[in-house]
RNA sequence: GGACGAUUAGCUCAGUUGGCAGAGCACCGGCCUCACAUGCCGGGGGUCGCUGGUUCAAGUCCAGCAUCGUCCACCA
């Protein structure tokens, strides 16, 4: 072991591992293998993504679940794949086409396909590599994609069925239009962005209204007031004839309660054809439907002599022109929320279409009742609140899209007899009257067939061994940025389609942000690469410092001190076996059966036992950082800082062979146990470490599949913990005094350690040696001893302890030193004091609080006097 | 306009059932002690955002306020 290098080094471990798990196949999954069944369906990434913080996370948090429940015996299933991502992959191939000058529309939509194909295999694998450089043990013979056959139908069997019960409708309807993507989007589509705005007063004969989109104004059917607004109660069902921009028009004046008496001037325009509140309107008083706009987000022949002209340029020119009719009242600067598009940032246009809708609140209603019935479990409990809010008011899911790179809507439409004919298997005559048929050219929203993977990709529509073990699975683990677009339509389809939830726990992890708190996003420049990272620090510290930082309902700051201190952490481990291997010739396990374990032996196996127990609990209850935590300080803190000091004395010593074995042994078992707690978190250095331990022949040939450490009852030791408590304050207590007395630490102190009351002397004595050496003291006990003149004290938990003085420093600072613990004490004298001197605290606390409180009190009257006595003396 | 979250050490954040306020980093002092200076030992540092309330006891529970953030929403 010698000839390892004092510093860990991840490129030489990380790919060498990874690829050796591969070949061993511990990455396969098999439905029929023993055990519970446990399986994570990964959110897909884009198809031609690159690998990102968010990625990471999100990736990093799954194989920690699955390399835990595949150590704890589950029959483990990671199932990974990827999504065509519509709107996004259309968009990117879209921008490659216009760097040589062309459109889609150029090539064709075959052609345009056979780009986008092309693309996706180019870049297609990219991000599976990047995965796996950061560790994910998904099983990649299982991989899938939106739209490999197997998924498209189950895409088309879906479409089919719900079109069949209804669940599916095509319409007319208003519905948010991109102008620049060309399609309809979803609600979910549509952000809102404040922008600057003008509020436009415009006079309609006897009425003013207030609008912000004065260009609609040709669109108008009706002017709408409140039906409860005495001021416009008159014109209630009139009909005005009023000057416009191209002469006189009549309006009608409807009453509705969709309008604000208190906002503006109480009137509004209404514009069936452009705005969603005023389509309702429109519905509600049988209005004119006025399409002024057209998809291209100029004004439509209907706009008169603003024909062809851009909508933004026509708001302008119509105010122009109203102002000069004199029918402008006012214009107030006003800010507003519009609606754009979530990829280009272009206005949604509200137009009225014909598209493909899902009707949702029938497939809503057991998905909220799933969640309120603890079926499904939203993992931190708060976001629940948010899925029942969107649910309970959830509108129906346009799924039509103008686009091409997508699920292809299964309908046919014939030209003759004017039907529609929704098919599993592709049309082409006419059923009834045999005639041609088109295809509808729209495809299918990129959600549609997300919401169905947890059971497509387990082969669904096919009943399949997959389906049988996985189905439900175990826990989803997503961001809560796609609550609603893919975890709420996975409840509602895998509820719908498998009349089973899709999986039991919803793990929802926060957003990763740079060390100012910033999301990280392109344009800012902020974007952190993870590969880098991994390049920097290597994957394990990476991943730890993810899982330690993933607190629940909070973002993570990611901050490359912390990483940095997470390598650390790495190098102390390697280091920490370097020492263990490095002192394991002659190694008996026989042998260390002939001596009974020392109370240090016992002390650290039960603080791991606890290590365990905390590790488990944390993980159990999704609570990452608390695991990752645990064993930190275990491992650094217990360990390292103390365990393996002790142990040097017996492996440094050879001439007691029991001792040194048991010494061996202890440390064994305890590094072995420390790193299969920690495989999950850092899964290569567990393993590089793990490979060289001393370990059974017929054992696991990997930590990949050796089993979790179990908490076991008998490992937890109270009196070793107790003795090695009172062992660690003397010998810090000691530590203390030479340090704030400004003793070198080449000086050997001489102490002398008398056992308080209740205390067990004996195991003190025992404990001599042990305790001068980690001190660097000679340390006599003795029950009955009295302070030495010029010396310091120490009140530690057990003992006090008296440290020679004389010759080894001015006093100066040892009385300064006691006069501060002397200050301390007399402040908390005076709190519990106080407080056990009221009789509220005395009758009404429970009985053990109060007795703690006393003893506490007894304990530091105790240190005043002592300290105080001292402190005389030195004068 | 609603809903949710945050506010704890210089910084970034833990703190579960109300019972002695924690970690990492930074800082100060001392150490190159034969696993590790990516290290070791010791230390300083807090009115738990503000105001009330409940309680023997509040960082923790309740009400209100302030500041910041996020999501949702058809007030044109």
């Amino acid at each position: 072991m010698t000839e390892i290098s004092d510093r860990y080094d991840p490129t030489r471990v990380e790919p060498q591992w990874y690829a050796e798990w591969e070949r061993r196949g511990y990455f396969r999954s098999d439905p029929s293998a023993p055990g519970k069944p446990y399986c994570i369906v990964c959110p897909p990434p884009n198809v031609t993504g690159f690998l990102h913080m968010g990625h990471a996370f999100n990736f990093t948090i799954q194989d920690i679940l699955i390399r835990y429940k595949r150590m704890d015996g589950h029959n483990t299933l990671w199932q990974f794949g990827t999504d065509h991502a519509g709107i996004a992959t259309q968009y990117v191939v879209e921008r490659q086409l216009a760097e040589e000058g062309k459109t889609r529309e150029d090539l064709g939509r075959e052609a345009f396909l056979a780009r986008v194909w092309k693309w996706k295999e180019e870049s297609g694998g990219t991000i599976v590599k990047q995965l796996k450089r950061l560790g994910a043990s998904c099983d990649w013979e299982r991989e899938r994609f939106t739209m490999d056959a197997g998924l498209s139908a189950a895409v088309r069997e879906v479409f089919v069925r719900l079109w069949e019960e209804q669940l599916i409708y095509r319409g007319d309807y208003i519905v948010n239009w991109c102008p620049r993507c060309q399609t309809v989007l979803s609600d979910l589509e549509v952000e809102r962005e404040e922008r600057d705005g003008e509020f436009v007063y415009i006079k309609y004969g006897p009425l003013t209204l207030g609008t912000v989109r004065p260009e609609t104004k040709l669109g108008d059917t009706a002017v709408a007031v409140h039906p409860k607004d005495r001021r416009y109660r008159t014109y209630v069902g009139k009909t005005l004839e009023i000057p416009s921009v191209e002469g006189s028009i009549a309006i009608r004046v409807v009453a509705d309660e969709a309008v604000d008496p208190k906002f503006g001037t109480g009137v509004i325009k209404v514009t069936p054809g452009h705005d969603p509140t005023d389509f309702e309107i429109g519905k509600r008083h049988d209005l004119p439907i006025r399409t002024v706009i057209g998809f291209d987000g100029k004004m439509t022949a209907a706009a008169g002599k603003y024909a062809g002209m851009d909508r933004f340029e026509c708001r302008k020119r119509i105010v122009e022109d109203m102002q000069a009719l004199g029918l402008i009242d006012r214009i107030e600067p006003y800010r507003h929320a519009v609606g754009v598009c979530y990829r280009c940032k272009t206005v949604v246009e509200p137009l009225v279409s014909k598209q493909w809708y899902v009707r949702t609140k029938p497939l809503a209603e057991p998905a909220i009742k799933a969640v309120r019935s603890g079926k499904i479990k939203i993992i931190p409990r708060g976001w629940a609140k948010t899925y029942y809010h969107w649910m309970e008011n959830i509108r129906d899911w346009t799924i039509s899209r103008q686009l091409w790179w997508g699920h292809r809507i299964p309908a046919w439409h014939c030209d003759r007899d004017g039907e529609v004919y929704v098919s599993r298997t592709d049309l082409t005559a006419c059923p009834s009257c045999g005639g041609g048929l088109r295809q509808d050219p729209d495809v299918l929203d990129t959600w549609f067939s997300s919401g169905l993977w947890p059971f497509s990709t387990l082969g669904w529509p096919d009943s399949t061994p997959e389906l049988k073990t996985f189905y439900p699975t175990s826990c989803l683990v997503t961001g809560f940025d796609i609550i609603f677009f893919w975890v709420a339509r996975m409840a509602m389809f895998g509820l719908k389609l498998m009349g089973d939830a899709p999986f039991h726990h919803v793990y929802i992890h926060a957003l990763v942000r740079d060390a100012e708190g910033r999301k990280m996003s392109k344009s800012k420049g902020n974007v952190v690469d993870p590969l880098h990272i991994m390049d920097q620090y290597g994957t394990d510290a990476f991943r730890f410092t993810l899982a330690a930082m993933a607190a629940q309902g909070r973002d993570v700051r990611l901050s490359e001190e912390r990483i940095e201190g997470n390598r650390n952490f790495a190098n102390k481990l390697w280091n920490a076996a370097r020492l263990v291997l490095s002192n394991l010739e002659g190694y008996d396990p026989r042998l260390a059966r002939k001596g009974a374990p020392t109370v240090a032996d016992r002390w650290i196996r039960s603080r791991a036992a606890a290590a365990v127990r905390e590790v488990r609990r944390a993980l159990d209850t999704y609570r990452l950082n608390d695991a990752a935590s645990a064993v930190y300080q275990f491992l650094w803190h217990e360990l390292c800082d103390w365990y393996l000091e002790i142990a040097k004395r017996s492996l440094y010593q050879k001439d007691d062979p029991v001792a040194r074995a048991v010494t061996q042994q202890t440390l064994v078992e305890t590094l072995d146990t420390t790193l299969r707690l920690l495989h999950p978190f850092m899964p290569f250095i567990s393993e590089d470490i793990w490979q060289r331990l001393p370990r059974p022949a017929d054992g696991p040939a990997s930590i990949m599949i050796a089993s979790f450490p179990r908490p076991s009852r008998k490992a937890h030791d109270a009196e070793a913990e107790a003795r090695m408590d009172a062992i660690i304050a003397i010998v810090s207590a000691i530590r203390a005094i030479r340090s704030e007395s400004r003793i070198s630490p080449a000086v050997e102190l001489a102490a002398i350690v008398r056992p308080r009351a209740g205390m067990d002397a004996a195991s003190l004595v025992e404990a001599a040696p042990l305790m001068g050496a980690l001190a660097r003291a000679a340390i006599t006990v003795d029950p009955a001893a009295v302070r030495p003149p010029q010396s310091a004290l120490a009140v530690a938990q057990g003992a006090e302890v008296y440290v020679r003085l004389e010759g080894v420093v001015d006093l100066a600072a040892e009385r300064q030193r006691l006069a501060k613990e002397i200050e301390r004490a007399a402040k908390e004298i005076v709190f519990l004091g106080g407080k056990l001197g009221r009789p509220d605290f005395v009758e009404r606390a429970p009985a053990e609080i109060v007795a703690r409180e006393r003893e506490r009190l007894a304990e530091q009257q105790a240190i005043r006097e002592k300290l105080t006595a001292s402190l005389a003396a030195l004068s």
